[in-house]
DNA sequence: CGCGGCTTTGATGTTCATCAAGTAAAGTGG
DNA sequence: CCACTTTACTTGATGAACATCAAAGCCGCG
């Protein structure tokens, strides 16, 4: 057998073996590259040209974008085994977002050309990405709405259950964003974040120190974000 | 050479043909069917089973789910040439949302395993297909992001200039929405969309006759859109 | 003809953005 | 390492934007 790359819970490589040939798993592993990236790092700059598959390996990033008031706004933030750059790859030739790293994070790149050969030439496996694709752009667009329909209370409420429970796994964690990111994530001023998030700590739901994030009450935030 | 259905314009098929062989194009013509809808008829309902990959031929239909709250969200508006479910298709098994003729329409209907297999043996016409895919829901998540950062003003201009401009080409055209529908779909109530639209017709913006709408302003009308 | 849904307008109050001002934290250059 | 600047955070006060409630006219349809 092979050694396929050294990146041995990668669920790129996941879709693509099985699919591939042995030399094209090999040119596959020869071809990919790493690339490190500290918090606060740019990743992908709108405007940028798509000439690269990007996927995030570890880490965390933001998909932003600015947008025509000139202020930014958040699309999506990508966990490890997201594809970052699945979202426009193969209908633009250039990027209509950025991405920055908002935790420290690797990712791992491969030739764009070299990805639609693969592609191109086998069927079954673009099933497997545009299954993958179809499911973000889903989500995201299933966040877009679901987010637009709570108040605000409802919406801060969401996104800690989101940063606790997707995320982090814990009821304890340090916030990723900055207060303003947050509010561009989810459509409102930096002011009200703080403040609400000023209110849930005084009604004993969080605990705030900082950046770091506790939840006292989850049935209660739950509620908040389900009701609001 | 072949009759190639009797779709002559179809995008559909403009992107399966050149991929696919022969044999390939008579069960393909041979295998899809259509179906008609008045304006107002269910086409696809949430939580329906996908086994079927629709496609609009004529006509203009809405994509809406249930929101959380209960309240309807109209998520976009296809016209033709739009894959209507081109959203999750690919990923999920059940619809997450509904789609209705907000006109006649005709829609083109291919069974899904069928398209799958197709796609699965056939890498280039996948990437063609992800290349549509990846532009639908581009657009989706774009909108969504440029109707929030606007005030309900900027919302309706925005809305009026996309059925005049995108869906039309007129600048008298009948509303293919109801008041209600047209809230649903950017994020606002009933009452306001009302209230703006008399604003509009007061301004002399507009003109509005039931649902007949003619734009009489269209540079005021497309600065509110770009500034609200 | 009457019922229900769509449309319209007005009045009211809530939600939220904006403005202002101050504190804390974090980066920068000498 | 400290003064300095900048950026992030926080709270309060104010007004604007918006949803909600209420009432009435309109239209299509059984």
């Amino acid at each position: 057998m092979n050694v396929l790359c050294n990146c041995e819970k990668c669920e790129l490589k996941g879709i693509f073996i099985g699919h591939l040939t042995e030399t094209d798993i090999e040119s596959f592993c020869s071809q990919k590259s790493e690339r490190q990236f500290s918090k606060g790092e740019i990743i992908i700059e709108q405007g940028m040209e798509i000439t690269e598959f990007t996927y995030l390996k570890s880490g965390l990033v933001k998909l932003f974008r600015k947008g025509e008031g000139g202020k930014e706004q958040i699309i999506a933030i990508a966990k490890p085994f997201d594809f970052v750059s699945l979202l426009s790859v193969f209908s633009e030739k250039n990027y209509n977002y950025s991405v920055t790293a908002i935790e420290d994070s690797t990712t791992c790149i491969l030739d764009l050309l070299f990805i639609r050969n693969i592609i191109g030439s086998n069927g079954n496996l673009a099933l497997n990405i545009m299954e993958k694709m179809s499911r973000v752009s889903d989500n995201i667009i299933g966040n877009l709405l679901n987010i637009r329909q709570k108040q605000l209370r409802g919406r801060i409420a969401f996104i800690l259950i989101y940063f606790a429970d997707k995320i982090y796994s814990n009821l304890i964690f340090d916030l990723p964003l900055s207060r303003k990111e947050i509010a561009e994530y989810i459509g409102m001023t930096t002011e009200n974040v703080i403040r609400i998030l000023s209110e849930f700590r005084q009604d004993k739901i969080i605990k705030i120190n900082g950046k770091t994030i506790e939840i006292a009450d989850f049935e209660r935030l739950k509620a908040i974000a389900n009701f609001g």
